[in-house]
DNA sequence: GCCGTTTTCGGCCCGACTGTTTTCAGTCG
């Protein structure tokens, strides 16, 4: 079993514990654990291969919970999640999902009016039967209505750039507006996750009240979910769900720290700074008087005085995961150059009309000079992709010399020629050598037969990197984020020959990919591995989204050594030879 | 169920908003 489905599993035994009113702690155990497992850059199974005693060593994970993951391991399933799952009918738990909707009213809905899925619910609150329910009424169930709409139309969440975009046009909105004086964007999409739930947007303003009345009247609003003195939530129509939050300017640091969160990096802070005697909230970092219980604030204002005040360096949103980057910054060992957007040099994965994208290189190398790249790379498809027009040695020769000439004649960029060579079945390369010999930069890539079973295409990746001409691996994972999950293949022992055998690791952001994703970027990255951010794009306005390679490898803890287009031309040149 | 240079038992982060209440439980982040 993948970590993902482990984690579900326990996740699910906390839903089904707090339904029957469990120990809390024992159900925050579990979801502590789950969290935790989702966030681990290895395996359990290889974990548990290499040493089963070191399960015990995962934050979360103790005896118990450790016996628990060597039997999923082991067997694939796990009894006593299958014995608590079946008392209730399928379906059943979906209904935590609805918003407005805890395990305190599910079971009650269940013991009182024998509620046994989303379908039914809809029925009752319909027929008006919730209203004899002590302690839900007319409002409650028309809201339950709203949110069974709401689940049906958009389960799940939206992918980084379209959180990105519907956050921009809010800020905008508001910031029309004299009262507000600070906006930032907090929650997941300050820290970058691939995936966006809510937006969380942070403010000071003048007065509060007015700064609620602009938020809830945004245009396209579909319905207000809360609004108070201090905090609001709208619903954008075909949009994601919004919370706006006003602070005073003495604590937005504070305030800031938190709504940024991860819940679980939130938790882990303010441990750590209840164990020194403060408290931290969204309003400050206070020490408490042990003996008055009088509270002074001590910090807030900025986010770097809150953690400087709890001990620890300032942390880069995109770390604040509970992944050991609060042990870091307390020891001082944060990574000193995160990589940025600003030291990108150039952009080695793209497509022009060679193949199947819609720029010719002109085009491309214009819109590079544009974003002030040094270079770029030609790298357009080989033959097996005869549906984008792949092509063979000959046509591929062809097009090189094209695009050298044009090189010579256009200033102000090196322009590379490269190829994105298939990984056939057998390992071997969609092309021959004599022709992969003349290019700059050649970059094996998958684009058949995802489903082989792990071992073939573990020995098909390992083979395909044998090839001497090979210098980058192009989206590893070959998972797509909403549609495709990824090649089974041993992750370690292709991150591991790839930094052997100096093949450049793809941080690939076109479309749903972002590939490797963040944990990928770590555990390569612990393995020794490098890499290079590319957008692997189609049309000039792809190029853009190379911002969204740049966060995951932040995520992912790389620096600007880790990355070869962070090199200026020579040097990137000299670090891609064998 | 986890965790421990103050504890192997007794803790376990903190606050806003809503709806149904007559002081608060439930939910959310």
């Amino acid at each position: 079993m993948t970590n993902r489905e482990i984690s579900i599993i326990f996740s699910r035994i906390g839903d089904i514990l707090e339904i029957k009113s469990e120990n809390v702690f024992r159900v925050r155990a579990y979801r502590t654990a789950a969290q935790n497992i989702m966030g681990l850059a290895r395996e359990l199974s290889d974990i548990y291969a290499a040493n089963p005693e070191d399960l015990e060593n995962i934050p979360g994970i103790g005896k118990d919970l450790k016996e628990k993951i060597i039997e999923m391991i082991s067997t694939g399933k796990l009894k006593y999640y299958e014995a608590l799952a079946r008392e209730f009918p399928k379906g059943f738990l979906d209904m935590l999902s609805l918003s407005g909707l805890g395990p305190k009213k599910l079971k009650k809905l269940r013991d009182e009016i024998k509620i046994k899925n989303v379908d039914d619910l809809e029925k009752a609150c319909k027929k008006g039967k919730l209203e004899n329910i002590e302690g839900m009424g007319a409002k409650t169930q028309e809201k339950l209505l709203g949110a069974i709409e709401h689940f049906r139309k958009r389960e799940g969440r939206m992918l980084l750039p379209e959180a990105d975009e519907w956050a921009g046009k809010i800020v905008s909105y508001l910031k029309k507006d004299k009262n507000f004086k600070k906006i930032e964007k907090a929650g997941s999409l300050r820290r970058g996750k691939e995936t966006v739930g809510d937006i969380d947007i942070l403010t000071t303003a003048a007065r509060s009240k007015k700064a609620m009345d602009r938020f809830t009247s945004y245009p396209e609003t579909e319905s207000i979910i809360a609004k108070g003195m201090t905090k609001a939530s709208i619903q954008v129509t075909e949009g994601p769900q919004v919370d706006l939050r006003v602070v005073d300017a003495k604590c937005f640091g504070a305030a800031l720290q938190y709504f940024t969160g991860s819940k679980q990096h939130s938790v882990e802070v303010r441990k750590i700074a209840k164990g020194k005697g403060y408290k931290v909230s969204e309003y400050g970092v206070f020490s408490v008087d042990k003996k008055t219980g009088r509270e002074r604030m001590a910090a807030g204002k900025t986010e770097e005085k809150v953690y400087k005040k709890l001990g620890m360096e300032w942390i880069p949103p995109e770390l604040r995961e509970n992944r050991g980057e609060i042990e870091a910054a307390i020891k001082g060992t944060l990574p000193k150059n995160l990589i940025k957007l600003s030291d990108i040099k150039g952009d080695l994965h793209l497509h022009s009309v060679a193949s199947d994208g819609n720029a010719r290189v002109e085009e491309l190398a214009s819109q590079a000079k544009k974003k002030g790249y040094e270079y770029i790379a030609v790298t357009d498809h080989s033959k097996l992709i005869k549906i984008a027009n792949g092509m063979d040695e000959k046509r591929l020769l062809k097009h090189a010399d094209r695009v050298r000439k044009l090189d010579k004649k256009i200033k102000g960029i090196k322009i590379l020629v490269g190829i994105e060579v298939d990984i056939l079945e057998d390992g071997k390369l969609d092309l021959e050598d004599y022709a992969l010999r003349e290019m700059d930069i050649v970059i094996a890539a998958i684009h058949s037969r995802f489903a082989l079973p792990k071992e073939k295409q573990t020995a098909r990746i390992l083979k395909g990197l044998d090839n001497k001409y090979v210098n980058a691996l192009a989206h590893p994972s070959g998972r797509l984020i909403t549609r495709r999950t990824g090649l089974n293949f041993d992750l370690d022992k292709v991150f591991s020959k790839a930094a052997e055998e100096n093949i450049f690791l793809e941080i690939n952001t076109h479309g749903e990919r972002i590939d490797l994703n963040d944990l990928n970027c770590r555990r390569a990255g612990e393995l020794g591995a490098r890499f290079m951010i590319s957008t692997d794009a189609h049309d000039i306005s792809q190029m853009d989204l190379v911002k969204y390679g740049v966060i995951t490898a932040r995520r992912g803890w790389l620096e600007r050594k880790d990355v070869l287009n962070t090199y200026p031309l020579e040097k990137m040149l000299k670090e891609l030879k064998k």
